[in-house]
DNA sequence: TCGGTATTTACCGTAACGGGAAAAAGTCGA
DNA sequence: TCGACTTTTTCCCGTTACGGTAAATACCGA
């Protein structure tokens, strides 16, 4: 629902053409947000009929001309009146934590494996933030706009933390035991949970 | 694209009728995935037409007649099949995170009180799975299906917690400062990120 | 009688997701 | 020089999800 108003933050930054912006939806803002090239072109267009950006063609000569598109003044309201309604807390969603709901339905030798999957997911992109976090702001947030990125980070490193934490928490409770593929139910939850 | 195999999940524990898994869907499973009641009702006669679940017609006096669903051996089939899939992370997808990512050009009052109800919010996520996990799992897990729903808990917790502790350290760091609507960037994160 | 609960169904739309493909014109390595 | 890859945009196909409006049925309590 808010593809389009993630492009017009993406494009406040700077001006910049579907192609960069769908490789920005790889990185930065596409670390919890992901869309391919087809969704922004289509957005882009959507956007443009709104008049909420502005397209202007670039003449090249290597390559294909490219559109650059610009925040309009109408776009930049449209993005302060989005941001100011209240927004929806995001639901989970993890197909892992629907079929955890059924695992005496399902085989646990795939939903280990799974979750080594994930943990190895998850642990290279609490990596990846930790890099960014001493590369882009090794001396923390200077301007409003890095103290924004800088939390939207902090969010993604609690984030990642936490499941990580939880992947291992898991896989030691569906540890096979020695004799069978069966599991292990446990008397009482491995870690602790404190408050 | 799950919801079907979100309704098999939820099958497995016992046949049910529509309106039931409506409620479910705002309860338990419904904690991480939010469905209506028509999202449920489409969905099932898709799941009837595939075989997966079968319909049994219960006249009632008092009411409109109900119809309850059961997983079909084919259901079951195919709810094994799917959690044998490895399953693909969850994008986090958060409306605040993109605007976080715009904060120069948004208005912070607004960002602000945004924040505060998340906050609550998450608050009273947590504090309704410390119930659930103290009412339903008081001696841990039992069985193996308990474990899966334990586990599962454990992630809600785990995250909500997460989260909260990020919505504090957001409030604290977009503080207006006494003077105006400003706010104070900081020069190193208030949080230590310790690893 | 008005409103609520229980139960299902219908029709309307848009947004999002995603694959498969094609243009066009360069660059770079084998 | 050939083939592969990059850059850049576009179009077509589909499904899944989301969401509103609303109707039919029948009981029950205020």
């Amino acid at each position: 629902m808010a593809l389009g108003d993630a492009i017009l933050v993406c494009l406040t930054e700077r001006p910049m053409t579907g192609y960069e912006l769908a490789k920005t939806f790889d990185s930065s803002i596409g670390f919890f947000w992901k869309a391919d090239h087809q969704q922004i072109y289509r957005e882009l267009t959507r956007l443009r009929e709104r008049g909420h950006v502005q397209a202007r063609e670039v003449v090249q000569t290597g390559k294909p001309n490219k559109l650059v598109y610009t925040l309009t003044a109408e776009g930049k309201a449209a993005l302060r009146h989005w941001a100011a309604r209240p927004s929806s807390p995001a639901s989970i969603k993890d197909d892992m934590l629907v079929r955890l709901c059924a695992l005496e339905a399902i085989d646990i030798e795939p939903m280990r494996a799974d979750l080594m999957a994930r943990l190895e997911h998850h642990r290279d992109r609490l990596a990846r933030y930790e890099r960014v976090l001493t590369k882009r702001f090794p001396r923390g947030a200077e301007t409003l706009d890095d103290t924004g990125k800088l939390l939207a980070l902090h969010l993604g490193l609690r984030h990642e933390r936490a499941v990580v934490e939880w992947c291992e928490e898991a896989l030691q409770t569906l540890q096979p035991d020695a004799g069978g593929t069966n599991v292990t139910p446990i008397g009482a939850p491995p870690h602790e949970i404190k408050r």
